[in-house]
DNA sequence: ACCACTGCTGACAACGTTGTCCAGTTACGA
DNA sequence: TCGTAACTGGACAACGTTGTCAGCAGTGGT
């Protein structure tokens, strides 16, 4: 007995049960072609049939099966994300404003966290170009991407955002971090500051070494050394900056003001300052929510990650659209933000 | 001439130039099927075969195409998750938990977000069930999801979040925010407030009316009378509840403290009161960063959303491996973190 | 020498959709 | 009345992959 394997069927059985074209046209009485027609909205159906076909559509929960359309088509109309974490304040916004774009163009979002391990982005990257996305936008944790060189080359558009792609070509869109924080750095000697602790990443994070050449810059415009032990870079888990900071708050010629380097640094030196009770101000790069509330309010330097996403995601889509010119750098200004913690007086 | 027509090809074209199966095949001098087996691991092959092929796969850049493969196999390895907002403080954690729950069962997660628009919930959950994903976390933002019945009958897994669905059976996992704000506003009580003010989202909101249902209970178990004033509700744009906020902190006998329904509403509402000078206490539902370090520090009725998505993803995984047993609805606790706020004594 | 068996390999169909092309029907002018 | 154009509908192939099955060599036992 073999007749019950592949029976032909006309009555719908895989994916649980889901309804196809052949069977909508079954129901209706009408060619395959014309279920597509009427479900595209392609003209060249009588009024007539295309209302017995929506019936059956109806009738059946039809759903038109994206897979096989795409494999035909060639394009998926989704496009890829990969970035740290989704959940950081920073990158939200940023994948919020990605989807929004996307959105507009019809397009879904896919987005995957590299937890900025270089060997999950790659991971990442290369399972969404298999679902064959048509475009990507990447914050890069590595700083080799020539595995991308065939995937571009096929075609897959891709920009990077917040850091440079390595070793290969591609469009870029950045914060002027060196600019931002050589910025807040003046901003903290211009009030008198001259021993100015710096709290930052992991150092091969290229925003990370960016703001520090801008700390650097900034000090050495205002003709002032630099203590190594004012700078401490690494992982940004609380235990470790929490540690770094009171280091930095200790000894017999502790700093009179911190630089902090980004939005997870800056909640924990905040925890640290208060519990201290000390009046040592603070600069931070990037803003955070409730800021202006805490006392005194934090000053920084503001990143727009909404912007960044959405520039992001319309050269990409620029890109889809068949552009054909040089790959760009684009680079977004920080904007500093007085809101009082940056512009207390040292104090010794 | 048609001969340009349809010319057979040996040599990737389409997708502007991705080589196929077939392409390997021909370069390794082997069979389609061969390439197959090697790309999927599977048994059968001889060494050296192996390794022509493996050459072959490097040396054009080739990549399965998922697509397709989805389309023979009828999963797609990958699943939906709809929410009001991708960026909201409160998803954000949510949406990382679903994402990491869904890695460790190999698949990938599309997001999209409804913005509290029924409309846009459903053509987001429809596009992702033309995709085919392979199940759905929803936090809905309509009240009637019959038009997920088709779906669900043809095999997509649901698993709703934060809020239940309307008109519909499926699994929830919800935070028990009547029992929350009860406790909330209890304490508030036992701090010796009688006029306590409600500041709230859209009624609609099922998880909004749960908390006002709760701050009632608690006026009621106290015996003390809801004057209908003190409860605001509607949209949680900072220009709406700062001025319900003022308001209720105006008027001969203003209230004197406040529970927050959300997260938004809460850091609006802070704004306020530090604006306003006056000691007017808070208890808000929903943590959030930094309220520790406020002055006063807030005290809050926290969720779990890390939890939260957690649960329900690993729900959703238990139904695509095949549980059989009727749906779930679980309920998650609340826990009350006094900080400070929510324990300042009444000041008329 | 023959057979049974095992281990590799490839031909072929099918997944559900869309593009191409042709056939049938109707309407209209010559 | 016929020819022709306009319109509608359907048969068929193709997209790139995987499951089924059959064939082919080599091996070892009789």
């Amino acid at each position: 007995m073999t007749d019950t394997i592949r029976p032909t069927r006309t009555t719908a059985s895989r994916y649980g049960g889901r309804p196809t074209m052949k069977d909508v046209a079954a129901r209706a009485g009408v060619g395959l072609k014309t279920v597509s027609r009427v479900v595209n909205g392609e003209e060249g159906v009588s009024p007539d049939t295309g209302r017995r076909v929506q019936e059956a559509i109806t009738a059946l929960g039809f759903r038109r099966n994206d897979s096989a359309r795409v494999l035909r088509k060639g394009r998926t109309a989704s496009v890829g994300l990969v970035l740290e974490d989704l959940a950081d304040p920073f990158y939200a916004p940023l994948s919020r404003a990605v989807e929004e774009v996307a959105r507009l163009h019809g397009a879904l979002l896919i987005n995957g966290s590299s937890t900025e391990d270089p060997a999950r982005e790659q991971e990442l990257v290369l399972a969404l170009c298999a679902r064959r996305v048509d475009g990507l936008v990447i914050v890069p944790a590595g700083d080799d991407h020539r595995y991308l060189a065939p995937e571009i080359a096929a075609g897959v558009a891709t920009v990077f955002v917040d850091r440079a792609p390595g070793l290969i070509e591609s469009d870029v869109v950045l914060t002027d971090g060196f600019a931002g924080a050589r910025e807040g750095t003046a901003h903290l000697i211009a009030h008198g500051h001259r021993r100015i602790g710096f709290v930052g990443d992991q150092p091969h994070i290229q925003t990370a070494s960016e703001r520090l050449r801008g700390y650097r810059a900034a000090m050495a415009d205002a003709g002032l050394p630099v203590h190594e032990p004012w700078i401490t870079l690494g992982p940004t888990d609380p235990a470790r900056v929490t540690a770094e900071t009171w280091r930095l708050l200790a000894g017999p010629e502790p700093v009179t003001a911190l630089f902090t380097g980004n939005n997870r640094v800056t909640v924990t030196a905040v925890r640290v300052l208060a519990a201290s009770g000390r009046r040592v101000a603070l600069v931070a790069f990037d803003d955070f929510e409730l800021a202006d509330l805490l006392s005194p309010a934090v000053t920084v330097v503001a990143q727009a990650p909404a912007q960044l996403g959405r520039t992001a995601a319309e050269l990409l889509f620029r890109r889809l659209e068949g552009t054909e010119q040089a790959t760009q750098r684009l680079t977004l200004p920080t904007r500093l933000l007085p809101r009082g913690s940056g512009e207390l007086p040292p104090q010794d």
